[in-house]
DNA sequence: TGTACATCAGTGAACGCGCGTTCACTGATGTAC
DNA sequence: TGTACATCAGTGAACGCGCGTTCACTGATGTAC
């Protein structure tokens, strides 16, 4: 062969990851075979040496994306002590460096929707990868409400994109980061009426301004 | 002129309609000139005698989707009584029906995404839409908290939206109805837990299964 | 160790197709006389 | 009231362009002898 036995997956994980970018920030219909094998300094005849089309390479972004989101936040619950995990994750989720990263942020908020529009096949695999999403939110819950963990974290998760769609949506300015703002306290309001021993913090010490 | 004078504005208004239920269900390059015209009975060349190109159309029909949705729920707060507006609102917003039909839906929700790849224009109608129906839902909170009800109103759109975007991710299924339920009850979390004279009634009287 | 052959990631021209846009034309109706 | 002309929404062929896909070819390297 002409290359060495990894070069040809390292090509191809360098093409997906490219792709996973760009699949979020422009949507599936942006992701062009030709700008992706430039970024990755070939030409676009190779591609098909990686996958069998254009509709392949997009499933493969789409998970690619989604995994990453999922291992963020294993990785950020680890770094804390358990009961300050579901703060962390939202505080770092609501940000306007998340909201102005779009293709490096969370999977989730940026294909959710184009996520309804798409071969079955991805479909399937992006709704796996949401239920997984859910369920590592869930083990951050507080243990006091490990019985409504679950929908606990279905709540939070719909306000965090939620508010994390708006945010994008409204731009960079004070608007939008009174929705990050306020976004961040909704998340968390659940889980601040605990009857767990209050944090004693204020909700939300972020840059953006304060709710 | 060959048709009656509001022969013409009545084309217009139908291509429009049409484009920007396409618009919600497949995003903006699902709409084709053709299919669309096709829609309204007519063949494609007759496009350009009512708009001057594609983005133009775009333009409108992310408008017209925007007003659609504004006007709606304006109606439905007109329908009940003050202190159920919010709950009837969010109530029927968080539906299996509403979930199952983007195209006659909520255009915040179809569309956010979207916004941002659109022309600045287009985009910048789209933002003031969004305070409108920040402002909309500001007005329905209950007089207790007239004070943060700007806020609340982010929060609770941003809980609306999130919920509906995941129901619609994960299908119609058993999950998808929870995340409907779940979002119904988080989205109202705040209202409930007001010290207004308790509606007396359990939050969610959906078809979908109880929280 | 050296030589001939096989492999295959990558190249770049070419193809087909769909789509937005243009344009000469149509023909029913309003208007002028 | 009747006739000639102007208007313009709508028609459908044609054009250009971008994009996904194909394909004959390349050439560096691994393998066989």
């Amino acid at each position: 062969m002409r290359y060495s036995k990894e070069h040809k997956a390292e090509t191809r994980a360098r093409i997906v990851k490219n792709a996973s970018i760009r699949l979020r920030e422009r949507g599936p219909d942006g992701v062009g075979i030709s700008d992706l094998m430039k970024d990755a300094g070939l030409t676009h005849g190779g591609f098909y040496a990686h996958f069998r089309s254009r509709d392949d390479l997009i499933g493969e972004a789409f998970a690619h994306a989604m995994e990453e989101a999922i291992g963020r936040w294993r990785k950020k619950a680890e770094q804390v002590p358990s009961e300050q995990r579901l703060v962390s994750i939202v505080n770092s989720y609501l940000t306007p460096h998340h909201r102005d990263d779009v293709g490096n942020g969370c999977a989730l908020s940026a294909l959710s929707m184009e996520a309804m529009r798409v071969t079955p096949r991805t479909r399937k695999a992006f709704v796996s990868k949401l239920e997984e999403m859910v369920a590592v939110l869930a083990e951050q819950m507080p243990e006091s409400m490990s019985k409504t963990a679950h929908k606990e974290a279905i709540a939070t998760l719909a306000t965090m994109m939620g508010a994390l769609i708006l945010a994008r949506t409204a731009g960079n300015g004070d608007f939008s980061n009174e929705i990050l703002a306020v976004g961040r306290d909704a998340a968390l309001r659940s889980v601040k009426s605990q009857p767990s021993k209050g944090t004693g913090k204020r909700s939300s010490r972020m840059p953006a301004r304060s709710v």
